[in-house]
DNA sequence: GGACGATCATATGTACACGAATGAAGCGGT
DNA sequence: ACCGCTTCATTCGTGTACATATGATCGTCC
């Protein structure tokens, strides 16, 4: 009877509850963010994983496919199509590395550059409105302790 | 200079930093959780989506293809081909639902259901093993959080 | 009881995400 | 100079994830 009680109250019990899961609610928030993102690029056309792209290539200049993968948290298998469909909207140049023939380096085109600072003004939006049900004062703590989980 | 100083320490300054965005970190912990599952549901070859709807098939009995959907927080487009994958397995059966000819009525079979008893203790362990790198103290305060950003 | 809008399953196309394999190129040690 | 190990980009296959379209069926309202 008691050990029943304090299952029910604080203890998560023998029943599996799959809305109880990490994991699942991990990925009903990260859906939500991509709708909230795809929602706000609307107009760019832009993917999470390309506006991610655009932005690093921007932040640190000439980089491999591979850096680049590994700074935003891309497989190589997963960047080369990124890659491919920015160059195919000419938002990024490709040209082979002289020091390393194995490497091509990618650099933001003019329209490049153009559409990021267009993106990067809707990507704050799109952080505020992901944020949005927590109250300022829950968003740090929630930050710091999702971050413990990379 | 003293502007500078504040934005420094305690606001987001100028500058964006694609690491500290929410929809960067959120996809970086999903990753990081679907590559503890594959790894702890190895043996048994489950994704988490496919895990996801044997639970709760296993939880509701009879459902049909987009009530499961709608459970799961899948599409119907996505759950189309995550039932029949599970079907080509023989882990769950479909029947026509004799009360709406649009419906086909899923369940577990036998085998579905002896799988699913093994995947669910594995499954407390990859929740655990996500959950790792926080204290348990912290563990509450993060799923409440996170819960508020569905 | 017939038309209309909603819902069910399915199909197509696009875009991540990753394992595994491949060929080209770099590099370190002998 | 050569061999082996690594890294780079690419390719293939599988599996989410979703928009959009389609045909079948259901409910409802007139």
């Amino acid at each position: 009877m008691k050990t029943a009680a304090i299952r029910r109250d604080s203890r998560q019990g023998d029943d599996y509850r799959l809305e109880d899961q990490v994991g699942h609610v991990l990925r009903r928030a990260h859906q939500r963010h991509t709708a909230i993102f795809q929602d706000g690029m609307d107009e760019l056309q832009l993917t999470p994983t390309q506006f991610a792209a655009l932005a690093k290539i921007s932040d640190v200049g000439d980089v491999s496919q591979n850096q680049l993968g590994r700074l935003t948290a891309m497989d190589p298998a997963t960047i080369q199509g990124v890659i491919q469909r920015l160059e195919a909207r000419k938002l990024i140049g490709r040209q082979p590395d002289p020091k390393d023939r194995r490497c091509t380096l990618l650099n933001l085109t003019v329209e490049g550059r153009a559409l990021l600072a267009d993106a990067v003004a809707r990507a704050r939006r799109i952080t505020e409105a992901t944020l949005a049900p927590l109250p300022p004062a829950e968003r740090q703590t929630f930050l710091a302790l999702l971050r413990k989980l990379i």
